[in-house]
DNA sequence: TGCAAAACGGAGGCACCCTCCGTATAAATT
DNA sequence: AATTTATACGGAGGGTGCCTCCGTTTTGCA
């Protein structure tokens, strides 16, 4: 009987894999919807499946969002990757930060519930917030290398900008507001060719 | 029958305004010790009332909150008047900051809940923190008078660091620590006799 | 003192939280 | 392919909180 660790771990089940999958899905839209108090009964009913299977997946309402926050982030960087390749490098950081926005719905409800047990998941906090700075970092230096957007900002300070203008998030609606916001920003931090 | 306006105002019943301040007292201390999702009948419970009476009082949780909160900014504009008649400049201003971190716990709750029905209560909120600088003002202005304290620096400055102490306020019993926090402050802020 | 307006209180219906366990199903074994 | 067995599934159920509604009690006024 062949095994690497002493432990018999046998392989996941294929149903386990596609039900957290579905959760994570769920749970994105269910909270961008609702904020960080939405049903947790309603995720499950969104993504399909009991309610045992989620607490099982995610014994916790914090679990849940750190699972959906990496998520997130993982494929906001991937994105990031994409984009540098496939577009030109000012419209790749364009829509990138328009991508951000869709995730920040989320994040609020992060940061609530993340604050007040704050300490067990700083770890995972500033590991995400370095890969997401890194990311924005490559895309700004490769429009700035085509002498397409203004060098004298930090990844830092866009990133300010981005959440400052989502401090807004209040009324319904609010995305397409800093949308155009953004716009504007990014406008102002193009170089232009006359 | 003599009635100052066109609608037959009755005197309000004495029950109704005493279980009003019993409710408001419960309710500064629930939320106190449970944050702003504490259960609105164990407040009830607490005041002695039934939650009907807590209901009919104060028709949504926000409403509830605002008026804790008016009834805080009322009593430490109060007390700041009268610390200033009887102690000492700077040991007035010193309880009356400690007295503040008190009240930062249900704010606390303020804050949460406040903040996304924002432009209801926006009147509220300016006028009571445009009274608390005042209180601080004439705090300092009188230590200041006396020699006890510096003068470079501006309520606005007192109150952000009050503020700034307490957002790290998450494990049990962070006031002790805001208030040892604060006393160094203002030691730091004292012109000593040497 | 009598009476009607106003306030009281808690039962009841609903939603959500989380646990527990009988049933179903996928991986391992033969 | 059949059997075994570890693992996952789903939802009923017990508990708590939210808010409404209405029969009962209290209070101000005449």
């Amino acid at each position: 009987m062949e095994q690497e660790s002493e432990k018999a771990t046998r392989k996941p089940r294929a149903d386990s894999l596609r039900n957290r999958e579905k959760l994570l899905a769920a749970a994105h839209d269910v909270f961008s919807a609702g904020g960080p108090d939405a049903s947790l009964e309603k995720v499950a009913k969104t993504a399909g499946v009991g309610i045992g299977t989620l607490y099982r997946h995610f014994p916790t309402r914090e679990a849940m969002f750190q699972a959906v926050y990496k998520r997130e982030v993982d494929q906001l960087v991937e994105l990031a990757a994409r984009l540098a390749e496939e577009k030109p490098p000012f419209e790749a950081l364009r829509q990138w930060l328009h991508a951000q926005i869709g995730m920040v719905a989320t994040k609020k409800g992060m940061l609530a519930a993340l604050t007040p047990a704050a300490g067990s998941s700083d770890a995972l906090y500033a590991d995400s917030s370095a890969r997401m700075l890194a990311a924005i970092g490559r895309l700004m230096a490769a429009a700035i290398e085509a002498g397409e957007i203004r060098d004298d900002l930090a990844p830092e300070d866009v990133m300010r900008a981005l959440l400052g203008m989502c401090y807004t998030r209040e009324q319904a609606g609010w995305q397409e507001k800093v949308i155009r916001l953004m716009d504007v920003f990014l406008d102002g931090l193009r170089i232009r060719g006359d």
